[in-house]
DNA sequence: CGTCAAAGGTTGAGGGTGTCAATTGTTTAT
DNA sequence: ATAAACAATTGACACCCTCAACCTTTGACG
């Protein structure tokens, strides 16, 4: 359907395990296939996320920004790294998300010059909202077999372990 | 380190298989389990597809367009479609890239009112290098035990095929 | 055949997202 | 005490995105 996932998977379905020395090549190839079919996922599934953040009236980046806000406070600048993003863009994202009385800056104690944001009592209400929402799996993994959920599950907290 | 994935995969661990009888309850909550650690693994990924495209001189959009310009012309209104977004839109993305001489717009011969989008010779060079530079994978599948890679693969194989 | 609704694309207004360069105020090192 | 580094902001500029209005072309129907 897109064009990369369909010719790989289909030409090359998968390399046979026959021939086992050439380990690292094979391995490139594996890991090549499996990221090129899970992107293929994920960018087909992340096209409906502005939609999803629509529902609470917030922009794509709005509902990263408070789903970030999750526990303690966090300056404005940590807030800019965990975004990637400049620092000068946080200032005006904040700003609207303040206008609507979802987050508050305050100054820190320990040093005047950083803005910690916190969220006010409506923004963690819709914080939690959304994070359920959030929650609620997509068609292609819920209408996964049981087994593969569990695989999948093991995969990624393997993956999430080391780094 | 984010507050849902964390919290969750601590404390629940993996539900028990013991109690079999509530299969469509259990699944549900493993449906979700796999679908936040994925999403967490996703987002904290995509977080540099702007500077991957920025490498080509391209925003995140436009690199998207040219993924999508894959084999054949498209419709603007089909790659709209695909961007699920207003046509309008469209307008303005082609406009950017056929300064560039990265696309051309080419009026259908059936039916008038379409203007068929193909790539240029320039454009679809660029293509190659972007396609190429995406389908290498990121550090935390690249650094996946082989058994994982085939695992993660199959199951992705699977969610695709149906739908 | 003439009319009219529907569809493809464009335009203009308006707002969010993002960068860079320059500025202000604060901290820290020398 | 002075200079360098840092946090946040501002202004200029570009892109992304939606909506409503518009124009042209198409296809259907009387």
């Amino acid at each position: 359907m897109n064009g990369l996932g369909e010719s790989h998977s289909e030409q090359a379905g998968r390399p046979p395990e026959a021939r086992a020395q050439g380990a690292e090549e094979a391995e490139v190839g594996l890991a090549q296939q499996a990221w090129t079919l899970l992107f293929e996922l994920l960018h087909t599934h992340m096209r409906n996320f502005p939609a999803l953040a629509a529902e609470f009236d917030l922009s794509p980046v709005q509902a990263h920004v408070l789903r970030q806000l999750g526990e303690g406070a966090l300056a404005m600048s940590t807030l800019a790294t965990y975004l990637s993003c400049d620092a000068s863009n946080v200032t005006g994202l904040v700003d609207r998300l303040e206008a609507r009385k979802l987050v508050e800056r305050r100054s820190s104690e320990q040093d005047r010059r950083v803005k910690m944001l916190v969220l006010t009592e409506a923004g963690a209400e819709l914080r939690g909202r959304l994070m359920a929402r959030m929650a609620l799996p997509p068609p292609f993994i819920a209408s996964m077999p049981e087994e593969d959920l569990l695989a999948l599950g093991d995969i990624m907290r393997r993956a999430l372990k080391p780094q």
